[in-house]
DNA sequence: CAGTGTTATGTTATAATGTAACAATTTCCG
DNA sequence: CGGAAATTGTTACATTATAACATAACACTG
């Protein structure tokens, strides 16, 4: 179980990529929501590619699949995904990626590896802890935490020490 | 000395903005890097406004000045002045805010009023410990972090409940 | 202070990201 | 089935950002 750390270039990605379908199946089916073909599609994706996607690339991989999609279509499939809780916005890249936890009620964040754009989420809740403290310091009323850590993830530190 | 918290929608904000520029002349003095009129001006509109500006609200502003300024114009200007640590970009508003505090190597955070728009700017080291720790858990090597809070300020939150 | 290389700014065009508004289709449910 | 609601399609456009090249200002050397 090491669903918020990086994986390693060489883990299961497809099993990795189904689990994440499963979770998000229940997920729909718990709330009443809808997990359309072209909503299921857009996740499965995301799922697949493991790293961030822009809306952008996002559309041209729905057309390549030879749908006719244009941009609000999949920027409507992300609302829908936000929402559900099984994606999140990254806010640095403007990019949109699979949310690992969506069970949990997240306040969560990301490291983000600038170099194969793999993205470890964090729920850690020492962090979550310090905002709600200084936010209370301040009379602060938290809203939507945005957490972005971008860096060099293990993997990639390692090739390039190598050199 | 409050620099880092929100300020009462009543303080002496000339005297802020003058602050801030003589700061900024300092700031670039010593490091031999040259604040032009032109960024000088930029610099100034932001602290003026005292809530993160889009680029192209500042480039309505220049506009006015009667200056005849193109999107590159105030995008290089930003450029500089993030460069030499004078000014933030705020990911989650695609907008840019004076920094409150440039002497410091600063990994820094923000409480961003969804209100009335203003930021505090947090250096607070728990918050970066926190960070620090899950990075090196996950023998991440952290490069630029982005923590931005958005809710709702003291000042905001007052006026809100009295309804 | 003229000449020259460097830095800064101007200018034009275009790329990338995101949304508003309305039409057509599909799904749900009585 | 039939009408209401949700989803998707379609067109147009708004916002944010950058590439590429031209001109102007500056700063240093001799």
């Amino acid at each position: 179980m090491d669903h918020h750390l990086f994986k390693s270039p060489g883990h299961d990605h497809g099993r990795c990529v189904k689990t994440a379908m499963n979770r998000a199946e229940q997920v729909c089916q718990r709330s009443g929501s809808r997990l359309t073909t072209l909503r299921r599609r857009v996740l499965e994706l995301l799922w697949q590619n493991h790293a961030p996607l822009s809306a952008y690339e996002l559309l041209e991989l729905l057309v390549r699949d030879g749908r006719k999609a244009q941009p609000p279509t999949i920027y409507r499939s992300l609302e829908f995904l936000l929402e559900c809780g099984l994606i999140h916005r990254v806010e640095s890249l403007n990019a949109y990626i699979g949310c690992d936890q969506p069970q949990k009620e997240h306040e969560t964040g990301f490291f983000i590896c600038e170099s194969c754009g793999y993205v470890a989420e964090l729920s850690d809740s020492s962090i979550n802890l310090s905002i709600s403290k200084n936010a209370e310091l301040l009379g602060f009323r938290v809203h939507k935490p945005t957490i972005e850590i971008s860096g060099l993830c293990k993997f990639c530190t390692e090739d390039n020490d190598e050199h």
